[in-house]
DNA sequence: CCGCATCCGGTAAGATACTG
DNA sequence: CAGTATCTTACCGGATGCGG
């Protein structure tokens, strides 16, 4: 039943772009376990970039999310690797959420998502509703390339 | 209930690196919208990136999607402005789903969790196991910061 | 209080069959 | 070929409870 898995190429204007490493499964399917369900991208959001790492403010900071789906998420993120649990203080039990090095990796991929939707959804993202590239949201980064190159010129 | 939004910041070791635009509402919790969803990815990862544009095709290349599910996603990325519907001919009928530019922009997505992939799930993604820098996989391209510089002395 | 666990109803997803 | 229809199952949202 192994299907064999062909090398994910880009295409543009029927032009491929072939990998030139030996995929032999979708590192996308692979990567998208926990990181592709509902909520697990915002928790991670709080955690990196606003520094929301205790449970009762994640509660707050992640609109909508209710105590049982966190308390899921975060579970499968520390047995994924992406965050660790720390005990910071008990009577009042204090407990910290703090990324592992596999968890600041999936930076990039926010970031991704936020160049989409500074791009497609500035009506609702920027004050003026005007379109930004992620270079002008975040200046001070070297995010030049985050918008993957699809100019058939580059290749 | 308007809970004012506080810019996203990256942080590094205590040093935070606010956005240069007025964000009102989180680009990323706004994207998350078909895109967030189960199997949405990879349909895009099909047509974008292995040039799977049938319903039949995508049925098989999507490992596990059901054809209901496929219907309901096309559908709502189809109404989303991701995709759009061709037919190319009745008799018998020839349905063809075609990216449009807004979809096309979702490949840096894609591509943030391919280098992800093949950095965390090594083992899984690549036949000698052995992680690699994105660049590596697609030297061709130009993805040099799609890894999002983390290091503090980049600010 | 904080950090969850439990219970319950609704909705989305899986399996399979079927139709124009 | 390109999807629907139907049924079952898994997951999610909402309220509540409970130990430390």
């Amino acid at each position: 039943m192994a299907k064999p898995v062909d090398p994910l190429k880009f295409w543009t204007e029927g032009t491929p772009m072939v990998p030139a490493a030996p995929i032999v499964n979708c590192p996308i399917a692979t990567s998208l376990g926990v990181l592709g369900k509902k909520w697990t991208l915002l928790i991670i959001r709080d955690i990196s970039m606003r520094k929301i790492e205790r449970f009762s403010d994640l509660l707050k900071s992640v609109n909508g999310i209710t105590p049982r789906v966190l308390s899921t998420r975060l579970k499968a993120l520390e047995s994924d690797g992406y965050i660790h649990r720390a005990e910071v203080q008990k009577t009042p039990k204090v407990v910290r959420w703090a990324l592992t090095e596999k968890g600041w990796d999936a930076l990039p991929i926010l970031m991704s998502y936020v160049a989409f939707g500074s791009k497609w959804h500035a009506d609702i993202v920027f004050a003026d509703g005007q379109r930004r590239d992620i270079t002008d949201v975040y200046p001070q980064s070297n995010l030049r390339n985050l918008e993957v190159s699809l100019d058939k010129k580059a290749w």
